[in-house]
RNA sequence: GCCCACAUAGCUCAGCAGGAUAGAGCGACUGCCUCCUAAGCAGUAGGCCAGAGGUUCGAAUCCUCUUGUGGGCACCA
């Protein structure tokens, strides 16, 4: 059990003894070493109903805590009314050898053992490279997976793509249009056709492939350019680390019925009808203050419908969990799709959808508007090659997800080595070295030291913050915030690099450096562990 | 106009299930390598936590309003 679960519990044991009944016990580490190690505003909480002074309070439930002295070393009061814990140094110092022994393992858990998530997300249609406003995407939804998998769940990630629609209509026009450019027999360039050179690129292939006898409105323009779009999409993203088990496209929903029968299903609970030659979907029956449209007056389905369809499909295949990961334009959009799954007696508490603020591309301080359409785009591959996927992936998950990103690419590019991600794998490659050097002096400390030589600030400092790691992992796991786990890294890498500073590892003194060195293996796993979950790799040298 | 986010150091951002003195990186200025990688460490300067009310013993954190920024409010996805 965790320190903070342990002192809750014989706190909220002490308070009740003594007659109160405690509603949240917090325990928050003190930011100041008077007031020991960690503390707890209980008292201040109580005072209230009460009607007692808080210092009163603290002192009677200090008289009622049973205490552990492995654990906790003392157990004190200071105004206005907190209890503070003083925490045995031994209980620090024996996390050296329960890190060491758990390994990869420490800051895992069972929770999601035996159960089931769908993540999906990048969900591009197939119409272009993949973009940096993808990118977020792709890897806040990569690292919510690893997150719970660090849990135990059993992950499936899933990307689901629209080839049925207007904008992959258009991307057909535009080879076509293309590749009668080629052959010197012009055709007009679609309205909002796609401009980009990989068109032409297409084109080109497709020119290459079939010759120049292909007709007008020929399907295989369209299937080409999704097909060759696609590969590059996929090619991108292993780019990046990612691996999708799943694809899932829209046309399948058509072909099997599914939308049918869920027009279907509406109409029956008159949920559906007709007006301008158009369906509707009555989402003011449901609470919303306007109608939407279901099927166009063109005969066309609107992308809510195959969306919905989709997402009760996921419903229906059974997983504890289904995540949704949207950027910020959806967030008026999925509540109907839940309303229409709940409409047909779906439960959706299951569903979570995660929404990311748009990134802001800066250049010369500027920002630069993107269209995938208008070619006006910075790929992923370009940034991936001159970044590394490390940096990108980080530099991703370094804001919270709910915040604006600018993506300053002059710094992310010219500076990279002062992007903090080097930091953090210092860190872990200092640490390698340092192992290192202590082997080839023939001095191979794996299993028997005495942690008790940890006595330094700088290595209780370090052993406290490792102790936060499964904390962290667990509170990840309940956010599904990735940025929570960036911050942590960043401030273990800072109490190493201190340490690091103010004491030597490998020294005369046998017994003290195989401690620490004990204890810079404890700090190598639970980096490496960090990393791994965000998807970095954990350098054995820089 | 309506809805959703966001507003903290010169810049980019942490901190927000309320807690004790608001933090980091970059930028500026000062120090620190005869010693495990200086991709590091220590320090100085820099703040009316957008503004105004409210709740509370206690607010950057919760509530309301105002202002500003981004996004949405399509028979686009």
């Amino acid at each position: 059990m965790k320190l903070k679960e342990i002192l809750q519990r014989q706190l909220t044991e002490a308070a009740e003894k003594e007659g109160y009944t405690p509603h949240s016990v917090v325990i928050t580490s003190s930011k100041d070493e008077k007031h020991g190690d960690l503390s707890s505003s209980l008292p201040l909480s109580l005072a209230k109903a009460a009607k007692k002074p808080p210092m009163e309070i603290a002192e009677s439930i200090i008289g009622k805590i049973e205490i552990d002295d492995r654990i906790v070393a003392d157990i004190f009061p200071s105004p206005p009314g907190f209890i503070n814990f003083k925490i045995n140094p031994s209980y620090y110092q024996s996390l050296v050898s329960e890190i060491i022994k758990a390994g990869n393992t420490y800051g895992q858990s069972d929770k999601g053992k035996n159960k089931t998530a769908n993540v999906e997300f990048v969900s591009a249609n197939p119409t272009g490279p993949l973009t940096i406003g993808h990118g977020r995407n792709a890897v806040i939804g990569d690292t919510v997976a690893n997150i719970l998998e660090n849990h135990g769940y059993n992950v499936t990630r899933e990307y689901y793509f629209n080839d049925a629609g207007r904008q992959m209509r258009l991307l057909g026009q535009s080879v076509e249009a293309r590749y009668f450019e080629l052959v010197g027999k012009e055709i007009e360039f679609p309205n909002d056709g796609y401009e980009g050179n990989y068109i032409k690129d297409i084109a080109q292939s497709i020119l290459d492939e079939h010759g120049k006898s292909l007709l007008p409105s020929d399907p295989l323009f369209k299937e080409n350019a999704e097909k060759i779009i696609f590969a590059d999409i996929e090619n991108s993203l292993v780019n990046l680390g990612i691996h999708f088990d799943q694809f899932t496209n829209e046309k399948t929903f058509y072909e099997n019925g599914e939308i049918d029968r869920f027009l279907e299903e509406l109409k029956a609970k008159n949920l559906i009808y007709e007006k301008d030659d158009a369906t509707w979907f009555r989402t003011t029956e449901l609470g919303k203050d306007q109608d939407r449209v279901y099927i166009k007056s063109t005969g066309e389905p609107t992308y809510r419908v195959p969306d919905t369809a989709y997402h009760r499909d996921k419903v229906n295949r059974g997983f504890d969990l289904i995540i949704d990961i949207f950027g910020a334009d959806h967030a008026d959009t999925y509540p109907d799709v839940l309303l229409a799954l709940e409409a047909l007696g779906l439960k959706t508490d299951h569903i979570r959808v995660l929404l990311y603020q748009f990134v802001t591309l800066l250049r010369n301080g500027e920002k630069i508007k993107m269209s995938t359409r208008k070619a006006n785009f910075i790929t992923m591959d370009e940034l991936v090659n001159e970044v590394s996927a490390d940096v990108v992936r980080y530099f991703f998950i370094m804001r919270s997800m709910n915040s604006h990103l600018n993506f300053d690419l002059d710094l992310a590019t010219d500076h990279s080595e002062k992007n903090p991600v080097f930091y953090l794998q210092y860190a872990h490659a200092r640490i390698c070295n340092i192992i290192k050097r202590g082997a080839g002096l023939g001095k191979d400390f794996t299993n028997d030291f005495d942690s008790a030589r940890l006595t330094h600030s700088s290595e209780i400092e370090l052993l406290k913050t490792l102790e936060q790691f499964p904390e962290i992992m667990s509170s990840a796991l309940k956010l599904l915030e990735p940025q929570d786990i960036a911050n942590y890294l960043q401030d273990l890498a800072a109490r190493f690099h201190r340490f690091y500073v103010d004491c030597r590892v490998i020294t005369d003194d046998n017994d003290l450096s195989a401690a620490r060195v004990a204890l810079i293996k404890a700090t190598k796993i639970v980096l490496a562990n960090g990393l791994n979950v965000l998807g970095l790799t954990a350098p054995e040298r820089m």
